[in-house]
DNA sequence: ACCTACTGATACCTGCCGGGTATCACAGCC
DNA sequence: GGCTGTGATACCCGGCAGGTATCAGTAGGT
């Protein structure tokens, strides 16, 4: 009943990644039957079946799915304690903010103007990421906190403070019927046959099924609305997305984002409390658009560039 | 850069905890010489010095605090991993459900009781732990879910559901002046001279200081009361307390005790979910006390599988 | 049916590293 | 100064991780 180490869960991952022996062994570096020995080892010692060797390949089995997720889970804890402890014997660590690269761009801003201005503020160095990668960053300890959006991201597993309200707009490409409206719902944008949504691709790299173009980055996404294949929906506030070809509409009926403030449970950081609290304190004192309160919503409609 | 193993994480932890190289390596099972070497790699490869060794013993660093406690986190998840998938491979596994014993007795009552008479739900195993001990029994696996109390409890990286309100009673020996009111306020009970208020132990099992009782089970706790050594303040509903020599009186003043069912964000399982979809419903269609205050909020954010 | 290609499992060897014993170096303390 | 107790160092040994070579089963092409 010893517990497992690091390198076994990692070889199992790599396995049930690839479901494939020999390309996992590739991926480790190691060679295939050592391989095949730790895993048959593991499942030895687990007293459980993992994988379903049938012909011609690998499958995982119940059980084996839930190693993988709780695998991914331990290892990412290593790999934060690793990484917290070299940064906690870093005199001069700057704290790493991650956020979605353009997205909530004003309320980062003034995050970091106002940080600036603190006097005893520890440095912040900003990290901008895809979409979906906030979580990992903070929980495997590249990221010390990070500005994320309900009900969008995972925000399982985290600590939150909530810090703005804000509602969505359709990103249509300039030319289309829909782009003169001045507001429209969400079954206006469902369903477009010109426009279908973009796919994004799962965790395992394959992409669902559907008629819209296949994308994984924020930049091709933008590019396939200008080029007029393709429509978002997405918070008032997003950036990144609006090129001058596009046109931003409000969507009146879609359920409004919240922006907020993540950090690791395990944090008893002075340095990632204060930066919290500094946000707070910023949702409290000067909201983004005049008049409003805590929760104001900002549906200031984006002016097309020219 | 390659990562740590659990192996070095058990060994610094180990070491952490004794600070003494000596005791450390008989606790775990090998010689000192050993040891000390794991530990001087560990903090090679980290770069970083976790410990101080002075005259007469060792000492944490800074860098040596995070490490312990991150190192406890990722050693949780590992063991949580083990237990998980060797629980997910037994095909009529029991779900385990975590209480503290002698809270929330009728909650948990009604709860078996809605379980037991649903068709389709799993088998419930109800493990009833000491005081804060919940919150470790879900992060190493060993429990499925829990009942837990605000703000008691740490719900530090737990997805929960809050399932009822309720007050606080002061609980006295049946012979004390204050036990002959038919309520108090936080002041009354503050400082009475004769019942001066119980210390329970740290993680690292000192006591802090003041005048009261020390005390590590809830039985002692409940004895002393009898004795007419100290008193407590408890949620309203709270059993095991509560003896024939004891009285309990409202406290107005106190603050609210929120009973929540709550689980590792991890958890994909549908039987969890089931569970926690069942507390809520118990909740929303037989409150436990008539016209009492509660919450009605039905959050139902469980995810459903894999 | 054959052969072939490709899979994962097995056999066996080797070198490294984790663990053991013996000892050292250093500090406090009678 | 010796004594005691600490962690570090030196050195040896055995087990296990990892390598190469090979086997064994299955699908597919002919």
């Amino acid at each position: 009943m010893e517990d497992l180490e690091t390198r076994e869960l990692r070889y199992f991952v790599a396995v049930a990644e690839e479901l494939h022996f020999g390309r996992a062994a590739v991926r480790l570096g190691i060679a295939q039957p050592p391989l095949s020995r730790a895993i048959g080892r593991l499942e030895r010692r687990l007293g459980v079946r993992l994988l379903d060797r049938n012909r011609r390949g690998v499958a995982l089995t119940d059980a084996g799915r839930v190693l993988l997720r709780e695998a991914r889970a331990a290892l990412d804890a290593v790999a934060a304690a690793a990484r917290r402890t070299r940064r906690a014997g870093d005199p001069k660590r700057p704290l790493v903010l991650a956020s979605k690269a353009g997205a909530s761009h004003e309320l980062l801003q003034r995050l970091l103007d106002a940080l600036a201005s603190e006097p005893g503020a520890a440095p912040v160095e900003v990290l901008l990421c895809e979409v979906g990668e906030q979580a990992r960053l903070l929980r495997d300890g590249r990221a010390d906190v990070a500005l994320m959006h309900r009900p969008f991201d995972d925000l399982a597993g985290f600590d939150t403070e909530d810090l703005c309200v804000e509602g969505q707009v359709a990103i249509l490409p300039a030319g289309h019927p829909l782009a003169s409206r001045d507001q429209l719902t969400l079954a206006d944008v469902r369903d477009v046959p010109d426009l279908p949504i973009a796919r994004w691709p799962r965790l395992d790299g394959s992409y669902p099924d559907g008629p819209g173009p296949e994308v994984h980055t924020q930049s091709q996404l933008a590019q396939l609305v200008a080029l007029g294949r393709t429509l978002l929906v997405i918070p008032a506030s997003s950036r990144a997305w609006q090129w001058p070809e596009h046109v931003a509409v409000p969507v009146v009926d879609a359920p409004n984002v919240t922006t907020v403030i993540a950090w690791p449970p395990s944090s008893h950081s002075p340095a990632v409390a204060s930066l919290v609290r500094s946000a707070a304190r910023l949702r409290d004192t000067a909201p983004p658009s005049p008049a409003g309160p805590r929760t104001t919503r900002l549906r200031t409609a984006i002016a097309q560039k020219d």
